[in-house]
This record gives C-alpha cells, structure tokens and sequence, in this order.
DNA sequence: CGTCGTCTTGACCAAAGTCAACGCACGTGG
DNA sequence: CCACGTGCGTTGACTTTGGTCAAGACGACG
C-alpha cells in the first residue's frame, strides 16, 4: 500500500543530511534505496550514530508527534527516498487504524534496539563491540531480503563504524583484522561475507531476540 | 483518570526486580512511590541500567506490544507499585483514542533520551558523563514536582550510578567529588542540592531539549 | 600522473578499569 | 551501652585499554 502512494520521490547524493537534528519536522522520509544513518553531532567536534537504516526502513517517525527532529539523518550512499508529509501520515490513522498500531510498534522496535547499544557502546570490549554492529546490521539485513546467503552489501566506511561503536577508527580497523584472521568473514569492496555466522554471533555475544523479527531465521 | 482506576497495588522492597528481562509481558507498571531501574543484566556479570524511573512513570509499557520485557525493571528504594493488565491498556483505545497517542507519545521520548544515553556513555569524557546524568535526573523530578528548589529526592548509590554511566565505581565517587569541590552540587543522606544548576548544565554539556518537557522551566 | 578517500600500522600517552584497604554511619543483638 | 556486621563511600597504586597522532600504502578516479 505504501508504495501506490504517489509520493515525493528524490535521488540524493551520498554524504548529505536530509534532516538536521532540531528541525522543525514536517515529512516522514523512506528510504527506498541506499544506506543512511542516523546520528547526533555534538559541539566539541564527535559525532554518534544511533542507527543505520536501509531501504524499506521508514525514518524520521518520531518526528511525528514530537514536532522537530531529534536526529539528523545522513546518505551514507546514493540513496532514494521518498517524502511522506506528516498530514498524510496521521490521515492514515482514519482508515487504518491497525497502521497506526504497526508505526507504534516500529518506534518500540527502534527503543529496543537502542538499548541495545546502549549495551554495546557502555559494556562491551573493542572487539565484541564491532562485532556485534555487524551482527545486528546482518541479521536485519537478511530479515528484510537484502542479503543472499551469507553475502551482503554493507557500504560502511570503517570511520563511520567507529562512530556507531564509539571507538577510534584505528581500533576498528584492528578490530576489523582480527575478525578476518579468525576466519569470521571476508569482504572485498563495500560487501560482506560472513564465513563462519555462528563463531560471529558468538564473537559478538549476539543475541537477536531484542530485533523482534518476524522471521527469526538468523 | 489513572488514578481512579481499581488498580492492583503492591508495596514492594527496595532491590527487589518487578519483571525480568525475557519474562512473557502481561503487565503494564505504574510506579506510584519510589525509585526504580530499568536495566539489562549481562552474562558477564556487567550490567547497564538504561533509565531511571520516578513516581508516576508508566513502566513496561514497551510490553505491551512486543509480547515480551526487554528490560528488567528493579525497585532502587521501597516502592508502591500499580499493575496494570495489558487487556485493560488496549481496552482503552476504544474510550479514549487519545490516550493511545499519548502513550506512542512516551515511547518515543523513552526512545529520545535512550539516544541521549548512547551518546553519554560513548562519547562524553567521566567527568562530564555522571554529570549529565545528574542533571537529567533533576531536570526530570522538577518537572513532574518531585523537586522543591534546588534540592530533591535523588536515592541512587554510587554502584547504582556506575552501572548506569558505564564507569567503575571508584570513578564516579571522584566525579561527584570534584563536582562539590566546584560548587556545583551537595549533597546529605539521600538528597541532592543543587547549588548551581547552570553551571551544573555547563559542566555536563546538559541541554534539556531531548526530554521534550511541556514544561522548559529547566 | 597526481589527488583524494580509505585503510593500515606503529609509537606513544592519557584515561578508564581493577583491586584492595580503610573509614564511616547505621543497624542489630547480646 | 558496647561489639559487631553490613552497606556505602573514599583513596591510593597499579594495569590495561582505549585514544591520539602521524606516516605510509593502496586503490579509484579524474
């Protein structure tokens, strides 16, 4: 149904923002193709990224009802994306009333994950916790179709790992290393292959349970 | 109208977990009196506590429906404590369709100061990071009366804090050191005065907008 | 061919983490 | 009323990890 929506369609380039944190919020963006994150820049010149979003994810939501951006949103690729204005968006509440419910249940989801890096960021050694990001990006990567096997595009530069995992580059470049060492997985360009996915999940003390995905293959 | 409910109160002792991270959710909890925790209990042995939870906050609402708690709540003081049926909480869409809103509305702030948390324990300095924590705290408890002045109800032993920072113990007794030899905070039994609230926000880099209170007194 | 972005590596330093001892206040129970 | 235990806070010495910086390699691209 989303996507009969005649809507706001727009190619942008990688690297731009698409909303700046403190924005008034005026559109919910999907994303219907490319990378993007979600991240907070702060005034002594760090920056954190709270999420990554790929095609499909519905992002700047909570915008809706808090009335400005509380994130700014970055292409980490080319990317398209389509502009839903709020309006539209809550004259669905009308005719869809199990929508609404879904786009509640997508912001608790959102909740839970962050919490999760909460975890990752404040508890977790250099290593499980680059390893636990790729996990998490892998899984959801697969539950949403965008992987084949155990090969998947995952265009992050490993500056914008470190800043999702809160770790200076060179540690995540080690950190990198050591999980090819291990024979964990391999990538060549900007895609992944994961070689061995239970010593991964292992490596990362990953435990999906907190996506809450449907299909809970991985 | 909360209030009038016939709800299921239980007085129930400090340090005692009201649900358990991976408990089937049935259960939405409304913590009347008291001081609360959610947190997440690692296998080893850390712990991350994500929020903190004052008289009148609506906890475990995320239970409701995702089915299972992601998070363990634990009381911090003795506490009274209303539960809530999750039957009655749908019940309520039908009534007051507003009301349903309002509770997304919460998720979403939850959602918003969980992002305040990742970018506090990853990117902020020791000194700084307890510091924010603190002011949120009070910035919180003013805005729902908990608070008189400068000084409010704060029963959070330096474990209790350490856990929620992300730093060992030690380091936060230093930090909150440093903060009284500054001026900045004082504090006797379970209390704490705030002796210069903007040079307290100063010192934690605090801006209280991520909390989306109706009330921006701080 | 040069440039830019990205990744890798090493050396070095500072900050966080660990551990353990001590002090203190507050109970309890003899 | 005192002895004792317990929970909480403080302090110091020490180790490890993360953080910073800078140089170099490599590849893509114009």
């Amino acid at each position: 149904m989303l996507l009969d929506l005649p809507l706001d369609v727009q190619q942008v380039r990688a690297h731009q923002d698409l909303v700046r944190s403190g924005d008034p919020a005026q559109c919910c963006l999907l994303l219907l193709d490319g990378f993007a994150c979600r991240h907070k820049q702060l005034r002594n010149g760090r920056r954190q990224i709270m999420a990554f979003h790929v095609a499909g994810d519905l992002t700047n939501l909570t915008g809706l009802l808090l009335g400005q951006v509380d994130c700014s949103i970055r292409t980490l690729t080319p990317a398209r994306v389509g502009f839903i204005p709020h309006d539209t968006v809550l004259g669905w509440s009308g005719p869809y009333p199990n929508l609404m419910r879904l786009l509640w249940l997508d912001t608790l989801i959102t909740a839970a994950v962050l919490q999760e890096w909460v975890v990752n960021v404040g508890q977790r050694p250099a290593y499980e916790r680059v390893t636990h990001v790729l996990c998490e990006q892998v899984s959801r990567l697969h539950a949403v179709g965008l992987a084949e096997g155990h090969r998947c595009e995952l265009p992050l530069t490993q500056d914008v790992l470190a800043d999702a995992v809160a770790l200076p580059v060179a540690h995540v470049s080690r950190a990198l290393q050591e999980l090819q060492d291990a024979g964990l997985i391999a990538h060549l360009d900007r895609s992944l292959h994961v070689l061995d996915w239970d010593g991964l999940k292992r490596a990362g003390w990953f435990d999906p349970g907190y996506l809450h995905q449907l299909d809970m293959a991985a």
